[in-house]
DNA sequence: GAAAAAAGTTGAACTCATTCATAATTTCGT
DNA sequence: ACGAAATTATGAATGAGTTCAACTTTTTTC
């Protein structure tokens, strides 16, 4: 007889994440009120905070939850890359942005960036910085198999190379979530310009 | 007869200034209130609104004053770039960063960013973007520079080797300001490592 | 099965950025 | 120099995130 309090602990945690992200989704993170989040959920403002224990927290729940899939699905690149170097790295890139705007909107996304930048010391800036952290390695994880494939060449830094193409991925889809009018093309054309040069500098 | 309003008005604005910069130095951006800042510029809080129009306004106004700085001191290198494609690369970053801190501190740096990703449509966003497209525009500027003396291979596009360069050095300095323990000089050698294969390529 | 203990819920109260109607001050016309 | 007009200063009121002491519900104990 102890599942009672359970279930209701998860039923209510995933009512209060499913009104927060449709409302954030719908009228941006500012502008929901917490109050507005408890309403759709069916309970009151407390509660909301028993379970997040700021109004970031539910939106890093969501980052958490787009870059763990995003993670995954670049797992897989990882494990078995496409032919050339260009190719590889672009498709690992491609998969990152195109997963991007699943759950989250460009505003979603630029309230998470401002909180993680802001508090960083915090759980959420932690978690967040966690996530940014792996997807570094992943793209380091990458360019080490092309190495150990031979397409790149063997005597240069991984982890250095890994760490420029992930800053400059990053930066420019920082970019891309700053304007509303930019659209996904836009920002693959200029990352792919930005790394090309640099591709075909690595290449074997 | 008309200059006592004017004169009136840039001592108040310069109290105000004054009075938010060593209060944010010493408790941090969030943690000061405007009543705060009021009280020490001997004004009232609307006072202050009338000068800024948000509590941001202020720190960005701070960020304006060392971005325009560190601009100048970049343009000299620009002009006449020290020999050797690394030596003139990381002097033109290493002065950027070594300014970094003159009148802000890492928090501060933390809470204007926030401010410019989350907010990048009001005056205070475009500003800061502004100031961040003048910086990524002088790193494409030297290294055109170092084209035309040859230092770097002619073939290469300097505005995406510029982009590239620029994203990395940001990308760090975001890190840096997120690491309240974080040396400049890590930082410096975290770009010098993570530059320095892409410059090697690069060079003529 | 009832009462005590534990866990969870609630919403009024608190803080702080921001606004706005009113008051004070400076300027201008004569 | 005086009153009207324009500009500016003021601080109480507003709104939203967050906290917390009192109240409910669930679980455990006997």
């Amino acid at each position: 007889m102890s599942g009672l309090r359970e279930k209701q602990k998860a039923d209510r945690q995933s009512r209060i994440l499913g009104a927060a992200v449709s409302q954030f989704r719908a009228s941006g993170y500012r502008s929901v009120r917490i109050g507005d989040i408890a309403d759709r959920a069916g309970v009151s403002v407390g509660t909301v905070y028993n379970y997040y224990q700021t109004k970031g927290d539910i939106l890093i729940a969501v980052v958490a939850m787009e870059v763990e899939e995003v993670l995954e699905a670049g797992a897989a690149i990882v494990a078995d890359p496409p032919e050339g170097v260009q190719m590889a790295i672009l498709s690992l890139i491609h998969g990152y942005y195109d997963h991007s705007l699943e759950y989250l909107s460009k505003q979603m996304w630029r309230s998470a960036m401002a909180l993680s930048i802001e508090a960083p010391g915090t759980r959420n800036g932690i978690l967040y910085h966690d996530l940014d952290r792996r997807l570094a390695a992943q793209v380091t994880d990458l360019v080490a198999a092309l190495q150990t494939r031979g397409d790149v060449t063997g005597d240069l830094n991984a982890q250095a190379l890994g760490g420029l193409i992930f800053s400059n991925l990053n930066q420019n889809f920082i970019d891309f979530v700053k304007d509303d009018e930019m659209s996904l093309t836009v920002l693959k054309n200029t990352v792919a310009d930005q790394t090309g040069p640099l591709v075909r500098l690595i290449s074997a």
